[in-house]
RNA sequence: AGGCGCGUAGCUCAGUGGUAGAGCACUACCUUGACACGGUAGGGGUCGUUGGUUCAAUCCCAAUCGCGCCUACCA
């Protein structure tokens, strides 16, 4: 074994321990026949074949290979099953744009060439993500990673879709639906975002309202739109039916100023509001989704006048051809030609943009595939109500219930070619439609037609999507691994996609499987810049994971995070967001793949928004390296010590029991806090363990044991060292994988143990010892030690000179217990000689000042280094912080009701601290009255 | 408009009905034989505001101000 560096350098060592850990075949879950453990699964959202590793996927990987790596150390069969989604919209866009370069469209190709160059592409960039995930020591099962379109997936597709079309919920209708005229294709409710407060205009226009006689008459209507283009489209005007102002235009018509039609005036209580506007409203029931539903309530013709890709179509007369928002300009400098014109206002609006082109959405009618939701989502809803799954945070309860009880109908065609071809054939000849699982029907069933064309279009990805936790075992066939591995533990992922993908997970799950598809719904927050701004490319405040794992100039970190950009302009930008670059050189340097996970799983997962800081990353970069220095000094003492496994029987030394004890202690909060998916709670019981307490204590109090103690000291220290070396590396293995199995490897170990640290067993806290006494002895110990460091410091003593010191303790008892432990104080204070132990109470040497801590005292002599006024700050300081606790205490205790009304165990407590705190007062009292003793 | 959530140390955030916590930043001292990616000691908060419940409120309730997100709508 070589002699280990001394700092710790992951570059040299993660690579290394992957491969090893895949030729382990460490990660691959079990099928045989006979296997009968427990099994653990995470289904792991598959990401975009298009995508590169974002801080997300950092996110998403970290916490779950915690959650997998701990149940594959407590012996289960586990199942982190990978995977990549199609993508539809998102991956033709970027296969359309890269042909766009080339001067061609996908029409150009036609529609299978086009397909190939999109499984071209996937072959050749599909799989990046998911080598960027091993990187960071992701331990998925990668050899059965499934693609959203592989055949045996495509197959579920069809499967579901036709079992949901035998059964009526899968249905083909006209109507109102979300458009995209840049993509030109329909969308899901969900793949529309508003954005809000957008300035914009409401212009007013009259149309001249016709006389009986059907000539224009003197009076008009005047209406008021922030859409003045689909005038072109209105088939109706509405007025409240209560409406005074209006009362004398019912039943009357108005001329349309440019086409050869005329407008009704109708009534309708539900589309008008009188004090909005003028009352008065116009109806474009094939371009807004509230006139299409008033055009059904007064059966008015719905008029489109928009083409597919967003311009107005014939319809429109002198505006044919004109882009929607050229055609606005348009139609207002007509009506303001003819007088028309009433003026305008600014009004804030909402925008429903595309999730994908990010283009303005139309309304617009079309026929499309709708998955009838209400009946798969009252099963989903009652799922959770039941408990038969749960979702944490909490918090998420009720926005999940709100979604799936007010949830429409779910539109799932596409207009797009990369995607599930919905398996719908038409017979051209009979009429008949045809949904079936077969690939490739040859024949109507109905006329026996042998030429069915088959439905142009693609699924929206979420339908497959929605199928994952089962379709990637397998389903509709049944095996070991859809047997075994459905359904799934939990399913971990960003709270973004509750709607997209997990509720319908539910829906689909329940509705095919007969159970829901995970007992845990596990939601993280969404990463976001160190001031809280999303990350984006727009922004520039994107970070490469990577970059932090292998470190990276700011140069090149900004050119990937605002590509095109200047340097300064990019790094200008950056710098804002990350502020705490600043104090960072020329980049990050190599934090390495453990450091960002453990910083990443230090995160509230209540947190909806995750201000990623690399300095914060910084941090646990430092942890690795300490965690590499204690193990590397471990190294040195322990020699080739043998362990049991268990410590059987107590050590006689406090400080072995009492790491023994807070061993127990901190593998009890981590795995409380995996448990209850609180992970920053988890890591955090082990950061603090591992540094405050066997870093600065533990390992401080064995040298002197290793430099001086009997040779049985000696013995169980190492014993004990070892033991809690090894322990603590298995409890922080699933969230630093590579630093524990470097340091795991080369530590002594109890027999049996496997090749591998990630197979080792996950501690319990049988593995440490609790202790309450040794605890409260080293408690006061620690407490006296630090008063003694305190008086040595605020004096400017140097450290390298020893000092005497008297420890004085209350009762013989104490006195005992302390006795054993003065070679540990002399040490730990750099004592002249060993301190003496004594009852409180006597007179105090000349010299010596004092400090109190608890019901210890301590007094350090300091002949020749005191400085009486900066001991009797010391002191006022001391004896006013005590007297302010005191002060409330004592308030509280003179107050009748407290004492009457209050739990008899406070109030004991209360008095106690008040004691104490009033001994402590006394004794820094006299110590000021001896102060210029010291001189 | 409805729903959810947030407002705690300079910054980013935990937390609890019983005398306020972490990381980073800051100050002083120290290169001591695991680690300067380190050690020791320290400074810093009337827990958004106002009421209420309680023996006791940063925590529970109500109101209010500020902020964020989601859903729906906006002629």
């Amino acid at each position: 074994m070589q002699e280990l560096p001394k700092g710790y350098e992951p570059a040299d060592v993660e690579p290394r321990w992957y491969q090893f850990w895949l030729d382990q075949g460490v990660f691959r879950a079990s099928v045989a026949p006979d296997d009968q453990r427990e099994t653990y699964v995470i289904p792991m959202p598959p990401p975009n074949v298009t995508g590169s590793l974002h801080m997300g996927h950092a996110l998403m990987g970290a916490i779950e290979d915690v959650l997998v790596r701990r149940a594959r150390m407590q012996g289960k069969n586990t199942l982190w099953q990978p995977g990549i989604d199609h993508a539809g919209i998102a991956t033709q866009t970027v296969v359309e744009r890269q042909l766009k370069r080339e001067g061609l469209s996908r029409h150009d190709l036609g529609r299978e060439a086009f397909l190939a160059r999109v499984w071209q592409w996937k072959e050749q960039s599909g799989g990046r993500i998911g080598e960027q995930m091993r990187v960071l020591g992701c331990s998925a099962d990668w050899e059965r990673t499934k693609f959203t379109m592989d055949p045996d997936l495509c197959v579920s597709v069809r499967e579901a879709f036709v079992r949901l079309y035998e059964e009526g919920l899968v249905y083909r209708a006209t109507r109102l639906v979300n458009w995209d005229v840049d993509a030109q294709t329909v969308l899901s409710d969900l793949e529309v975002e508003s954005e809000e407060g957008v300035q914009g205009e409401l212009y007013e226009f009259a149309y001249q309202v016709l006389d009986a006689d059907n000539a224009v008459g003197l009076s008009e209507l005047v209406v008021a739109t922030t859409r003045p283009e689909t005038m072109l489209g209105d088939t109706a005007v509405a007025v409240h039916p209560d409406d005074p102002r209006y009362t004398h235009l019912h039943g009357k018509k108005l001329r349309h100023p440019f086409l050869a039609r005329e407008i009704p005036i109708i009534t309708d209580p539900i589309l008008v509001d009188m004090s909005f506007g003028t009352g008065a409203v116009k109806v474009t029931p094939a371009h807004d989704f509230n006139d299409f539903a008033t055009g059904k309530r007064h059966g008015l013709e719905e008029l489109n006048i928009l083409t597919l890709d967003g311009k107005m179509n014939e319809l429109t007369g002198e505006f044919a051809g004109l882009d929607r928002f050229v055609a606005r300009k348009a139609v207002k400098a007509r009506l303001a030609e003819l007088g028309f014109e009433r003026g305008s206002k600014p009004h804030m609006m909402t925008l429903p943009r595309s999730q994908r082109s990010g283009t303005i959405v139309e309304p617009m009618i079309s026929t499309q595939w709708f998955v009838k939701t209400q009946p798969l989502a009252e099963p989903a809803l009652e799922a959770v109500r039941s408990g038969k799954t749960q979702i944490l945070p909490e918090e998420w309860v009720k926005t999940y219930e709100h979604w799936l009880t007010n949830i429409q109908d779910w539109c799932i065609s596409r207009q797009l070619w990369w995607g599930h071809r919905v398996p719908a054939f038409y017979c051209d000849k009979c009429g008949h439609v045809l949904v079936t699982r077969d690939e490739h029907p040859t024949n109507c069933p109905a006329c026996a037609n042998g030429e069915l064309r088959q439905d142009e279009d693609v699924l929206d990805t979420w339908f497959s999507s929605g199928l994952w936790p089962f379709s990637t075992l397998g389903w509709p066939k049944d095996n070991v691994a859809l047997e075994r591995f459905y359904p799934a533990s939990d399913m971990e992922t960003g709270y973004d996609i509750l709607f997209f993908w997990v509720a319908r997970m539910m829906m689909m799950g329940i509705h095919f499987m007969g159970e829901p598809p995970f007992k845990r719904i596990l939601l993280h927050g969404m990463v976001v810049d160190e001031t809280g701004d999303k990350m984006s490319k727009v922004k520039g405040n994107t970070i490469d994971p990577l970059d932090l794992v292998y470190g990276a100039n700011f140069e090149q970190v900004v050119s990937k995070a605002l590509p095109g950009a200047s340097a300064g302009e990019a790094l200008n930008k950056f710098r804002k967001a990350y502020p705490s670059t600043a104090q960072m050189g020329a980049g990050f340097p190599a934090y390495g793949a453990d450091a960002i996970r453990m910083g990443l799983c230090s995160y509230s997962p209540q947190a909806k928004r995750i201000a990623l800081s690399p300095k914060r990353i910084e941090g646990y970069r430092n942890f690795c390296n300490k965690i590499y220095n204690a193990v590397r000094f471990a190294l040195g003492h322990v020699g080739d010590v043998e362990l049991s496994g268990q410590p059987t029987a107590a050590p006689r030394l406090l400080v072995n029991r009492w790491i023994l004890s807070r061993l127990a202690k901190a593998i009890e909060g981590c795995n409380r806090g995996v448990d209850e998916f609180r992970l920053d709670d988890a890591s955090g019981a082990l950061y603090h363990f591992f540094w405050d307490e066997l870093c600065d204590w533990y390992l401080e109090a064995t040298k002197p044991v290793f430099i001086s103690g009997s040779p049985a000291d000696q013995s169980e220290t190492r014993e004990a060292l070892a033991h809690v070396i090894e322990t603590a590396l298995r409890a922080l293995h699933p969230f630093m994988p590579f630093v524990t199995e470097e340091l795991w490897q080369r530590v002594p170990k109890p027999a049996g143990r496997p090749v591998t640290i990630a197979l080792a067993p996950f501690p319990t806290v049988a593995d440490g010892r609790l202790d309450a006494e040794a605890e409260a002895c080293f408690g006061t110990l620690t407490r006296a030690i630090g008063a003694a460091r305190s008086v040595r410091n605020e004096h400017d003593v140097h450290p390298g000179s020893q000092v005497p010191v008297v420890l004085r303790v209350r009762d013989n008892a104490e006195l005992d217990r302390l006795r054993s432990e003065l070679g540990l104080v002399q040490f730990l204070v750099k004592t002249e000689g060993e301190p003496t132990l004594e009852l409180t109470g006597g007179p105090r040497p000349p010299g010596f000042v004092v400090s109190v801590a608890g019901d210890v005292e301590v007094l350090v002599g300091l002949r020749g280094h005191v400085d009486p006024s900066k001991e009797t700050e010391r002191i006022e300081r001391g004896i006013k912080k005590l007297e302010k606790d005191a002060v409330g205490l004592a308030k509280r205790l003179q107050t009748p009701s407290f004492i009457a009304k209050a739990p008899p165990e406070v109030v004991a407590e209360a008095q106690a601290t008040l004691d104490s705190l009033q001994r402590q007062i006394a004794q820094l009292i006299e110590a000021r009255g001896l102060i210029e003793e010291l001189k």
